[in-house]
DNA sequence: ACAGCTACCGAACGATCGTTAGGTTGATTC
DNA sequence: GAATCAACCTAACGATCGTTCGGTAGCTGT
């Protein structure tokens, strides 16, 4: 792994395995399956991973620290809690299909994982929940906000990005809209008509 | 299966293996997890499934019927659009514990099935998001819709329904007030305000 | 030229997988 | 009371599972 073309194939062991498991689910991918979609044998994959559970978590921790780089971080240099909201919901419907975001879908596996490891992961979407928690809470003070649950608010917002990804063919619908359609759709759940 | 404890016992059986199943997945659940769930051997359960993909598609089959039978049917009975799609959501929501409802989570698995079985359960669920669509449509025509994409929103809707059984706990939140918060959600997405 | 290291491989490990064959039990039917 | 049948069982099938062991080819620094 020290070497650059060393890492590029680590890289690629773990992108290729993370595809095959949303497409499949990780009980039905098997090792075998991983190492024939890299063209090697399943002993020699495990030069690259230290298990298969551990290679779920790292692809996990991956998606996860995707969506805080590139979606939760940029948003919360906004001070207004509605351009911050429009923000965060546009970058992560933008990304879901770059940058890893769309192995987020992988989320609901974390049951395989080791409970201490579960709840690392469970943690990092915590994290995003609390961003739109904490958002909404803000536009309520300002008046602008309908009168609902916030909790419940947040995971609803979350289900139709999250969710996106399992229907989402680049040919159905044309990708600019679609981000548009998903901030509108969840803005006007939320807030009051101005 | 003739007999009516017989039945009962039949019974069980599905509802074991769709419960562990919604669990722990689809892959990752052995028939002999759902043979000792019932208290019996691997080879019993033989007696009452045909086989463990027949029994998915058996499962996703009757957890559809059931979205027919208690949210799609009692909904399309009322004429005015928006009091049909308020119902439908309620109905949705309230019954997502009762009926099976709660196994159309295993909708995702529907990969594990044979091309044709996967084509039933495919259109199945266009069945509701068709009726979802046609309301709208007719909203529209009344003039109460929000100027949005139809398609788009109709898989939002779906998303925030289906994706509660994921992540609610009966504990969390009051069932009532997750009702009336779920379908408040949706409706001010789609609906201009009056 | 030799040591060391990365990136693999073939072969095998025990465990578990879904499935089947063949048998036993106890209740029901004629 | 013999026959039938549902409802299980034990035992085993071949296949596949994740993982490990002991190599080896090829490059790199000395």
């Amino acid at each position: 792994m020290a070497t650059p073309e060393g890492q590029a194939r680590n890289e690629e062991v773990f992108r290729t395995a993370a595809r095959l498991m949303v497409e499949k689910g990780y009980g039905a991918t098997s090792i075998n399956d991983i190492a024939q979609a890299v063209g090697m044998t399943k002993a020699g994959l495990y030069h690259h991973i230290r298990s298969k559970q551990d290679m779920l978590f790292q692809i996990l921790q991956f998606a996860m620290k995707g969506l805080e780089r590139e979606v939760m971080e940029p948003a919360r240099r906004l001070s207004d809690p509605e351009a911050r909201l429009r923000e965060t919901l546009r970058l992560h419907v933008r990304g879901l299909f770059e940058h890893g975001l769309e192995f987020t879908l992988l989320f609901p596996e974390r049951r395989h994982l080791e409970p201490d490891q579960q709840e690392v992961v469970t943690q990092l979407i915590e994290n995003y929940l609390q961003l739109l928690r904490e958002t909404m809470e803000e536009l309520e003070a300002e008046g602008k906000l309908r009168d609902l649950d916030i909790g419940i608010a947040a995971r609803h917002i979350l289900q139709t990005i999250a969710g996106i990804a399992r229907w989402y063919t680049r040919d159905s619908v044309p990708a600019d809209l679609l981000v548009e359609q998903t901030v509108d759709f969840n803005l006007s759940a939320i807030l009051k008509d101005s």
